[in-house]
DNA sequence: CCCTTGACTATCT
DNA sequence: GAGATAGCCAAGG
């Protein structure tokens, strides 16, 4: 493995594992705030290689929804993972525990705007 | 070196 | 607002 490819996933392993308990981040965010601005697609890849366990399921696309299939196993599995950290699901999408106060009742007992 | 792939993103229809 | 299109960039065949 390349040394600047070890100062890459280091990068992201740290920006990562900063992600706060109950928000989540955009794979573009990651990495800009790594250092590495337009490696969205490297940042997944960089942490399938994470030999320690990283909070990777708080990352997320720009549009708030999950990287996976739809329906997928993984899709699910990061679906619980983020859902017992309190992140809720509307429509989709992902909305981060410190947002949901300034939410709208309605939205939340009516579901999701389809 | 050329081509394809992908846990992406922004823009246009 | 969903689907198509075009950038993006490192890896691997």
């Amino acid at each position: 493995m390349s040394e600047t490819q070890f100062k890459f996933d280091k990068a992201i392993w740290k920006t990562v594992s900063s992600i706060k308990r109950g928000g989540v981040m955009s794979y573009g965010q990651v990495a800009r705030i790594a250092g590495y601005p337009r490696h969205a697609r490297m940042v997944s890849k960089a942490m399938s290689r994470s030999a320690e366990p990283l909070p990777w399921y708080r990352v997320v696309k720009s549009d708030r929804t999950l990287a996976f299939e739809v329906g997928s196993t993984a899709y699910h599995k990061q679906k619980n993972l983020l859902e017992k950290e309190g992140v809720q699901f509307i429509g989709g999408k992902v909305v981060p525990v410190d947002s949901d106060e300034g939410k709208d009742l309605d939205e939340l007992l009516w579901g999701p705007p389809e």
